[in-house]
Order: structure tokens, then sequence, then C-alpha cells
DNA sequence: GTCTATATTCTGATAGAC
DNA sequence: GTCTATCAGAATATAGAC
């Protein structure tokens, strides 16, 4: 009778735990940097040894992997609920833009998991990989709807975003020298590919 | 009387070995990874036990610092070496452009020491720091030059390079898919800034 | 599922002979 | 200036008791 609900509140438990353990990562991540994530490290956050772990995750990278698929769900996440967006095709690039630009600046170690190989050894899984690969088919989507097809321009546009980025967390972070950028680089993009007017500022 | 000369020798042939420790410490960033650089590691390829660097560098990050200042060396005599730029704006920003993304596009392993705090504790000295600002100036007075003045427009110039850098390294190693796009960034970054024309491409 | 104890391996760095 | 020997510490991971 009551076998399915302790079952359920096991595995409720089990999750938690492991929640715990990513959430602890995290912190030290965001803290001390990627690479300082050290599974003792880990343990003394979440009041446990180390070789406990091993009870939740396989391995340490297993970790960085969990890691990993959770920042890119997120992302996808914040992209979503973007919709619906504002008509004006401008207007909808700048907000997507924002929101990319917003959720890599507010934490620049997970940026640096999801998108540089900082982690010796590490190859995120075929299931967390998919998701980065989701979100670019979201980022291909969305353009395609505002009229933008060739896979130049979409290659044009991430280029633009990422250099922004970049540039933010190299040498202004938790500054907004480029993120006040975003404006402009919306309009010279869409000037470049042929989306209607009017632009979001006044041209030169 | 050879007291002069024998010191010269002896000069040149410690530096030689200098330079023969940074050398395998490159090869070695650029197969397997900046951190997989290890003392070990470089004093079997220069055919010395690891002990034995401490004659030549102080410690393992003033290794790392030598290659640091090295870098960003080298980059601003590639910049250097583009004078006389051609007479057309738009042409002497793609050739600068393309000199910033090969020299970047050459050595991953390079790009990400000089631009991405990747290894653990290493902050460069303030002499091999000051070396990267010389390149930012030097990126300044070239575009003063062109007529771009604002600090807002060589943050953006810098943006779009580096984003283009990123995403070809990230995305593409050893393709062409974002250097493709220079001469477009080029025309954008021109229009947006008013450089005269004729443009690199032509308008759509 | 968590613990202690330990294996294994690697790291940067130092001491001191030669 | 290079060597051997070693230190001191960190890391991931495993074995096995409870």
């Amino acid at each position: 009778m009551t076998a399915l609900p302790n079952r359920d509140r096991r595995a409720e438990r089990r999750e938690a735990t492991r929640q715990e353990i990513l959430d602890a990562a995290w912190a030290i991540a965001r803290r001390d940097g990627l690479t300082a994530v050290t599974l003792r490290g880990v343990g003394e956050r979440v009041g446990m040894r180390a070789p406990s772990l091993y009870s939740h995750f396989p391995s340490k990278h297993a970790i960085y992997d969990a890691m990993f698929g959770r920042a890119w769900h997120d992302l996808i996440e914040a992209l979503r609920a973007l919709t619906p967006l504002p008509a004006s095709p401008r207007r909808a690039l700048l907000r997507a833009a924002e929101a990319f630009f917003d959720f890599a600046a507010a934490d620049p170690a997970r940026y640096q998991l999801m998108n540089q190989a900082s982690i010796p050894d590490f190859r995120p899984s075929a299931e967390a990989y998919a998701r980065s690969l989701e979100v670019y088919d979201l980022m291909r989507t969305e353009l395609r709807a505002l009229g933008v097809r060739s896979a130049a321009d979409l290659d044009l546009w991430t280029g633009l975003l990422s250099g922004a980025v970049n540039q933010q967390l190299a040498n202004d972070p938790g500054g907004t020298r480029w993120r006040r950028q975003l404006p402009r680089l919306v309009d010279m993009f869409a000037d470049e590919v042929g989306l209607p007017t009017p632009r979001l500022r006044r041209a030169r």
C-alpha cells in the first residue's frame, strides 16, 4: 500500500540531494572558478565526505556534465520565456539579444563552462551537448521567423552577440560598456540583412 | 681580455636555454592545452629534470608570464608590420582585422592565454600586462587616424573582432566561417561610424 | 547512503651533493 | 647549472565496515 508513496519519497529525497550537490558545485565555481570545484569542497558544503558523493554521481566529470546540461537548459528556458516577442523585428532582436547577454553576464563561470573548453579532459555527454544545439536551433528558428534565412547571416548574428558578451566579461565585468552597444548592433545587423526600418536608434 | 666576450657568450647561452624552455611549454600548450604544461613535461622536452628549470625561471607562473608577455609582444609586431596601411580606410580596417584574426586563429592556446583567465591563480605581471595595453593603444591610434574617435566606437570595433574570432575558434576551428565575414563586418562598422564609401562589398 | 581508510597519481617546489 | 632525493600537498577514486 505504502510501497509506491515511499518510493516516491525516496526518489524525491535523492533528487534533492543531487540538487544540493550541484548547487554547492555552482557556488564554488562562481566564487573561485570552475577548476576550483573539488569533491572535498563540494562535500564540505553539503555536509558529506568526498567519497559519499559517489553515491549520487559516478565521477566528478558527471557533476560537470550535469552542470553543463543544466546551464543550457536554463538558457533555453530564458529564451522561450521571451515569447511572444515584439512585432517589430528590430525590437524582437533587441529583446532576444539582451536576454542572452544578461544570462551570460549574470554568471561568467556558467558561461565559461558552456562555451569555453576550460576543464581538462571534460567533454559534455551527447545528451548535454544536444541541449546546446537546441539553443542554436532556437536562434535559427527565431531569426527565420524574422526573415533572416541564410546560414551566413546566422553566423553574423552569433558573432555579434558573442563578441559583445566576451568583451563585457573580459574587459568590463559587472559593467555595461558592451551591453550598451546592443541596440546599435541590432540596427547594424538589421540594416545588413535587410530587415525593415524604423531603426531603434537614429542613423548618423 | 676575454672576460667580457665570455660573459656575453654565457648570457647568450642562458637566454637560448630560456627560449628552449618557453618553446617546449608552447609546444605542450598547443598540443594538450595550457593547463597540461607541467614542469616535468617541459623538462623532458628540453632534456632536463624538472628542478633544473628553477635555474631559469623562479616558478611555473613565471613561465606562463613570459609566454603571456611574448604572445602580446608578437601581436604588437604583427600589427606594426601592417604599416603602411592602405589609403582606403575600409581596406585598412580589413587588413588589420584579418591580421588580428589570423594571429588568433593560428594558435588558439596562445589566444586563450592572452584573453581568457584560464589558469588558476595566474595573473600576468605588470610588465607583461602593459604589453596588452599597448595593443589596445595601437588599435585606438590606428582607428583615430581613420577618423574614429569615440570610446564607444572603439568598443564596438573590438567587440566585432573578438566575436568573429571567438566563434571561429569555438565552432569552426580550422575553418573560415567567421573569417569570411570580416569584409562584411568592416563595412557594417564603417557605415555605422561614418567612414567614407565605397564599400568593400556591394550594399544589398 | 555515509563513513573511514587508503590506493594511486600527480603537482610545484626545496635541499644539498657534485 | 644540473642532478637525485624528497617534501608536502592536493586530487579522484575504490574497498569495505556499518
